[in-house]
Parts: structure tokens; C-alpha cells; sequence
DNA sequence: CGTCCGATGAACT
DNA sequence: GTTCATCGGACGT
């Protein structure tokens, strides 16, 4: 096995390259990306934060993607793009939700980010949610987290395995058992019909900074 | 152009 | 438990 190729950030930390979000395993995408790091640098201000919760979404066939039956829309253009670049969207008309695109060109899969814990730089991050103390309501939730990460839909459409992206993924070396997975279906998606209770949920047990709200079908979490 | 509504969060009762 | 803010996207006219 060739060592994988490694990119230096200001961190000297490892930046996931293009090769992690290639392949067409969304599921598996949204399991490997559990314990990776999330970092933005937004006006200068460069935040890190632990992914703890993902969702994955899988065109054409999952109805609860944005891009179900590989729609094309101005928006949801973007998710055909090679794995690695961000989708990011506002719901709601409120909130910023940040995806991580993968899968090969064409192939319009992502994974939601749904909650991280904060890491550096967490004065900025309590700054721009108006907070003063550290507790899970910071970034627990795909839309508050966006709002403390400096996250909005000018994001969307970056390729973050590029240097001197505003938005990048990283591997600290973080190690997770399979025991320390939980799986679960996804948030707010009761139109989909069956696929609401695809197993398509991932956290990390036990941690935290993992948002409140049940699956489709779920009496506890 | 008009209408509907959402991969949420917060503030209520 | 319920309500609702707030607005761009999607789609039909």
C-alpha cells in the first residue's frame, strides 16, 4: 500500500485528499468522516471542530436527497462535482447546512454535517453565536454549527482538498472502534417516504455534541 | 410572476 | 408539547 499523499495546512496537520471522497460509498463516507476535524478560515479566523454527527444522502435513488433522480437545479448543481466539494444550502431561510460532496464526478452524493465539537479557536466561534460559555447548543445541530464555523452558501461549491480553501477537512489521527458508531435514521425528512428510515445517521456514542433531535421513527437517541 | 415549503432552532405554553 | 421566523429554490402559470 502506497502511503497516501499528504498535503501540509498552516496546522501541519493532514488534509483529507481528493482520493478519501471518491469513491461511491456515501454510507461508508458518512461513517469515515466521524471523528475527522472540520476546520474553516473565515475573514482570518481559522476554527476547528471534531464531526461527532453525519447524515449521508445518496442520488438518484434516495428521495430524501436534494438531487433525487439526479435533479439538476442551479443548486443542487453542484453535488454532481467530484467528492471533495462543499455543498452548503440554507434551509428554512435561516439556516446554513454544510455537505460534503462525494463520490466521482457525476455521482451526486453527500454528507451532511450535523454536529462537531469545537476544538480551536472557540472564542470566535462563542463570538459569532453570542455566547459565553462553551455547551453543546453551540454546535450541536447542522445550522448552529454553520453559524459558529463561519459557514455560509458562499461557501458552496468549494473544493476543499485545494490549498488555500476557506473550508477543509482534516485527519488528526483521531482512532474510533466500531463499538464507539452509533447509527440511527435520519432528521427531518418524513417526506421521503421509506427512505426516511434508511440507517443513514452516524454519531459518535455517548459524545455530547451530538444534536438532540430524533430520526424519522425514532423514540430516543 | 405567484405559491409553496423546507436535511432547523428557539421561544414559547 | 407547539408555534413560527424568514427567504431562496423549485415549479407551475
Amino acid at each position: 500500500m502506497d502511503e497516501p499523499k499528504k498535503y501540509q495546512t498552516d496546522s501541519g496537520q493532514n488534509l483529507l485528499p481528493e482520493s478519501f471522497f471518491l469513491d461511491e460509498d456515501v454510507v461508508g463516507h458518512a461513517r469515515r468522516l466521524l471523528g475527522k476535524v472540520m476546520v474553516t478560515n473565515i475573514d482570518g479566523h481559522i476554527c476547528r471542530a471534531r464531526i461527532v454527527e453525519t447524515e449521508a444522502y445518496r442520488a438518484p435513488d434516495d428521495q430524501a436527497c436534494h438531487a433525487a433522480n439526479n435533479r439538476r437545479t442551479p443548486r443542487t448543481e453542484v453535488m454532481f462535482a467530484r467528492g471533495g466539494h462543499a455543498y452548503v444550502y440554507l434551509c428554512y431561510g435561516i439556516h446554513h447546512l454544510f455537505n460534503v460532496v462525494t463520490g466521482p464526478e457525476g455521482m451526486a452524493h453527500a454528507v451532511l454535517i450535523r454536529g462537531v465539537e469545537p476544538l480551536d479557536n472557540t472564542a470566535v466561534m462563542l463570538e459569532r453565536r453570542q455566547f459565553t460559555q462553551l455547551k453543546p447548543q453551540l454546535t450541536a445541530g447542522p445550522g448552529v454549527l454553520a453559524k459558529a464555523m463561519g459557514i455560509t452558501t458562499r461557501l458552496s461549491g468549494v473544493f476543499m482538498p485545494a490549498v488555500d480553501a476557506p473550508v477543509w477537512l482534516e485527519d488528526d489521527g483521531y482512532l474510533l472502534k466500531k463499538n464507539d458508531i452509533r447509527i440511527g435514521t435520519r432528521v427531518g425528512i418524513a417526506s421521503a417516504g421509506n427512505d426516511a428510515f434508511r440507517p443513514w445517521r452516524f454519531s459518535i456514542s455517548g459524545n455530547r455534541w451530538v444534536s438532540p433531535r430524533l430520526g424519522e421513527g425514532e423514540t430516543s437517541w
